[in-house]
DNA sequence: GGAGATTGTAATGCTATACAACAATCATCG
DNA sequence: CGATGATTGTTGTATAGCATTACAATCTCC
């Protein structure tokens, strides 16, 4: 891989999101035309979104992706996830025994390769995958709801191209 | 804190893998309807650029934005550095700590109140920042390679309303 | 002058990763 | 078939970036 880099920033868990307010009195000089800062902002805002949604649920962004993608993709391997969210196999190993812990995903032995687990929800993950969707996608909703609907389809379009 | 060391990593911060692959023959459900997912994605293109750009100085995100907003606002203190950062104030303390470490920063005593300190850059830091801004600015444009002027411009405008 | 807020700091801890090393298993190919 | 190498999950270790709490020094305001 590339370089290095330190960790990033607060992506994940985190108590509360403090959003990012815009400090008076403050000259914020090259930072305003970076589209770099702009995306950090905005992520801070969203991950504001989703903790809300997710309140009391313990739920992360990573761990909530990984119940959408158990959901939509029964029987992935722990490697497969760990593609998906850019995370280290350990760690997926972690956030998939997280998951089991809690009864909310399974691992299943497979018949074609002995070396990996299949994934699957159980049911009880189901339903609080369902029930989280439902929640984020509501506040996700939120988070665009300065923008019109064409807005929000071209601000999609646009964040997909620069994430290549 | 060790000093740089290459190492790639995510989010907001450079970590991680440095890009998130789509992964083939994986269904990503309602992921790809949601807003905070494609920043999420967007993000981490740009934290790639971001290391990559500053790959061999050690720097991370909120680093280098401590280093622009002291340029641009001498004698700030921490506690508004912590505010712009979106940070609690003892970790806009390690993170002076860093700086001023590496002679890059330095506290100066205030007139005006006692408690506070007055941040400012050395010559050393200034010089760092006006060649990290240089770079960082390349890496952003190429961030944004694939959009016209105006998608780029349209992109940051409709980001910062996200942020509100 | 005193109550209360603010600033920087120290100490502690948690969380999310990463990385390296391993055993078990699979795949490939001679 | 058998050996070599790759892949999967796992464990163990390390680190970085925060947050939280508690404090002393200092400022503000009545």
């Amino acid at each position: 891989m590339s370089t290095s880099r330190p960790s990033p920033a607060r992506t994940s868990r985190g108590p509360r999101p403090a959003s990012i307010a815009r400090v008076p009195g403050i000259d914020y000089d090259v930072l305003d035309t970076l589209l770099g800062y702009a995306l950090r902002r905005a992520q801070i805002a969203a991950f504001d979104q989703f903790y809300r949604a997710t309140a009391g649920y313990g739920i992360t962004p990573p761990r909530f992706t990984a119940l959408v993608i158990l959901g939509a993709n029964p029987g992935v391997s722990q490697t497969a996830l760990a593609a998906v969210l850019g995370i280290a196999r350990s760690g997926a190993m972690q956030l998939t025994d997280w998951l089991v812990g809690r009864k909310l995903a399974e691992r299943r032995a497979r018949a074609d390769d002995g070396r990996a687990w299949g994934l699957y929800l159980t049911r009880r993950g189901a339903a609080l995958a369902a029930e989280l969707k439902r929640r984020v996608r509501a506040q996700d909703a939120r988070l665009g709801a300065r923008l019109t609907a064409a807005e929000r389809r071209a601000l999609l379009r646009l964040l997909d191209r620069v994430a290549e």
